[in-house]
DNA sequence: CTTAATTGATTACAGCTGTAATAGTTTATG
DNA sequence: CATAAACTATTACAGCTGTAATCAATTAAG
C-alpha cells in the first residue's frame, strides 16, 4: 500500500475534490486558505506523490496536469482498517462509543448509523 | 498532545493491558510472540516514551518499573478524533459504512451499536 | 534570437522512526 | 574489594516528513 503523509494527504484531498486534472499552481491556490505553504513546499509534495505513484500527470506546455492514480474511496477504507486494528484490535463499536461519549454524534450521525444498520440487517436476510 | 509512533504504541498497549507497572524485560516479553524485536529496541522504545511524558518509572534495584502516565481511553479519543477529522472530515458514519460495505461489520458490532444508538437517544431525551 | 519568467527536478536540512550497538553505571558474586 | 552481569543512557544511521531554496530546462516576451 502507497504511504501518503499528512501532508501529501492535503494534496491529494484536493484533488480527489476537483474531478479535473490540476496544475501545480492550480493546487497552490487551491490550499490557498487553508494551509500556509510556500509554493514551493506544494511542489515538493506534488513530487513525491509521483515518486509514490499516488498521482500521475500528463504534460501540457511547460506545466504538468496532475491527476489521482488512487481512489478517495480505497484509501478511507484501507485506512479505516489499518487505524481501527491499531487502535481497537479491529472493534468498530469502541471507537463509535468514544465519539458518543464526547458528544461528537450529531443527529445525522445517528441517523445514518440506523440507516446502515438496517441495510446491513437486510443484507443478513438476503444471505 | 504527545505523539506516539506505531512502534512505541505496541509498547505503549502492553503497559495498559497489564494493570501493573512492569520492567523492561517484562516487556519484552510479553512482546515476544507478537514483535520480533531485539532487547535493545524495546528498551530505546521505552526511553523514547519516557521521555516524551508518555511513561513514567519508579526505581526498583537497577531496574525500573514502567507505567503509563496517559490513559488508553484518552489516547483512543484523541486518535480517533483526529483520524475521523482527517480522513472523514470530521463524520463518523462514512466511516462505519465503510466498513459495512466490506463485510467487516460482524452482528456483535452491529448489536454494539444499535446499543449505542439507544443510549444516545435516551440522553437527547433527557435533557 | 536573447533574456526573463515559469515550472519541474534536485538538493537541503532538521526532527521523527525503526532498529539496534556501544558506553556507562550500578549491583550481585566470588 | 574486584569483576562480571544486568540495566539504563547515549550514539548510530538510514528512510520518511515538513518545509523550502537552488538548479536546470523550457517557454513566452521583447
Amino acid at each position: 500500500m502507497i504511504e501518503i503523509s499528512n501532508a501529501e494527504l492535503s494534496v491529494m484531498q484536493v484533488l480527489w475534490q476537483q474531478r479535473q486534472p490540476l496544475s501545480a499552481n492550480d493546487v497552490v491556490t487551491a490550499l490557498g486558505n487553508a494551509k500556509d505553504w510556500h509554493e514551493k513546499t506544494v511542489k515538493t509534495l506534488l513530487n513525491r506523490l509521483v515518486s509514490k505513484g499516488a498521482l500521475g500527470y500528463e504534460k501540457d506546455g511547460r506545466a504538468y496536469q496532475y491527476f489521482p492514480l488512487i481512489a478517495e474511496q480505497d484509501y478511507q477504507l484501507e485506512q479505516s482498517r489499518s487505524f481501527v486494528e491499531r487502535i481497537f484490535s479491529g472493534r468498530i463499536a469502541p471507537l463509535v462509543a468514544g465519539f458518543a461519549s464526547q458528544k461528537k454524534l450529531t443527529e445525522d450521525d445517528v441517523a445514518q448509523l440506523k440507516q446502515l444498520i438496517s441495510e446491513w440487517e437486510q443484507e443478513q436476510k438476503n444471505d
